[in-house]
DNA sequence: AAAATATAGACGTCTATACGTCTATATTTT
DNA sequence: AAAATATAGACGTATAGACGTCTATATTTT
């Protein structure tokens, strides 16, 4: 039975990686099934075995396929929370859960990095840095208390752009840095007096502290952000491997 | 100028990611440097281009190399904290850091599982689970207070075990179940009364709390755990890409 | 000088083939 | 019946070659 794949202009391997998730989503394959091997799906979608093993060996990457040398390649079970754990801004996440998200800015400033973050985004000794506060809002409560703070040398415009109701991430595009990966360091913290009243609580209510370091595709360090977000109204998922 | 790759019982690719490891770590290439093109390479080692591929590709995975397509393949910048991104169990990653840890175990039992880890764990109605509460201590300080539950059918003899200063994955892989993903919800909550006197420290300070579910290699879910962890002693660092 | 175009280098995709290694199962031997 | 062995199926590694696409740079044209 042979499998035809129309559409034009995407990489074979990548049709026959989503034709594979796709019946894995919609239950022709489930959960614990063993799929057919690599030659039978070279035969079936008329492709070389090289190329089938590409899109399988994607699969296997996100979680949703695991194979066992010399037996077969397997459907995972679900639960990976898949959805959770790629880096996603806060209004993408937001917009996927069907929540109303919205952002104010506080203060914009430039001045010369603290050592701490002079280190993390590797600048020179004495190098100015913007920094954006912004209160981060979820259905109009405010939840999160933001502090970002980005090369001057690299972000010196941004000063000029709306960044009401935007995400940062997608101003800096614009200026050809595409957010690749954050390093984060979680901490759960009492609320200063000055976070408390932002995030309208009571001081030394637990904070769910978060810095992070953010980089784009080339490595360069884009942005270093300390959040502070309600630890009563936000949680954060996370996925790791050995 | 041809290199020699020598040891034997090992797949050329792994040779050749762990010689560009080497020639990196060495110093040899350094951040931002371009290395050399993947027919060079090919040239270098003597092998296909495909094979070197195969390592290059590794490392770009891990992050210790990066390429834009039509230009070439660079050496990225450390700081990717890589260390602390893998999954890694307590005793593990105390050892990495020099720190004395230890644990005690103050609890084990067998019951019917929860509604929620029943569902967690994907267990049938009613399904048994054995509960195991450990205190964790790093430098005699007692930090997090863990609660595991395990299917009861997967490691029935496992209650026999001596489980202190161990590391039940540890265990694990004598029945046959080797801990692959983790994935999980962190919090920022106060701490109830019981988990103070624990962990010694004020109720309602600020604990991180975790919950998480541990995955096996074959996508079983062997364990869910409910973590408290001392605010002020204990954070995390999590990498995560889009 | 500016804009359009060509080119070389490097990565991206894909094929067809070969042989190695691992696992489970069937078969044979003891 | 138990142990050893063979076998088939499936993934793992590796090759050589072809052509596509992207980027930066050099060249030509305007």
């Amino acid at each position: 039975m042979d499998k035809i794949l129309i559409t034009e202009g995407v990489p074979l391997y990548v049709k026959i990686r989503e034709a594979l998730r796709a019946e894995i989503m919609h239950g022709n394959l489930h959960p614990g099934q063993k799929i057919p091997s690599e030659d039978e799906l070279a035969q079936q979608y008329r492709v070389s075995r090289m190329t089938v093993r590409q899109g399988i060996l994607d699969l296997i990457k996100e979680g949703l396929l695991h194979r066992k040398h010399g037996v077969g390649t397997f459907v995972s079970y679900p639960h990976f929370d898949r959805d959770h754990t790629r880096l996603t801004n806060f209004f993408e996440s937001a917009r996927e859960q069907g929540i109303d998200a919205s952002s104010t800015v506080l203060k914009i400033e430039v001045s010369p990095a603290s050592d701490k973050i002079a280190k993390e985004l590797r600048l020179s000794p004495g190098e100015n840095v913007i920094c954006i506060r912004t209160l981060r809002f979820v259905n109009q409560t405010p939840v999160t208390v933001h502090d970002s703070y980005l090369p001057h040398r690299l972000f010196a415009e941004i000063v000029y752009e709306n960044l009401e109701n935007v995400h940062i991430w997608d101003v800096m595009e614009k200026y050809g840095y595409r957010v690749k990966r954050a390093i984060q360091k979680l901490e759960a913290r009492p609320a200063s007096s000055e976070i408390a009243k932002l995030l309208d609580i009571k001081p030394n209510s637990p904070i769910l502290y978060k810095e992070r370091k953010i980089l784009a595709e080339d490595g360069t360090a884009v942005e270093f952000t300390y959040c502070y977000n309600r630890g009563d109204m936000y949680s954060l998922t996370v996925s790791m491997e050995r």
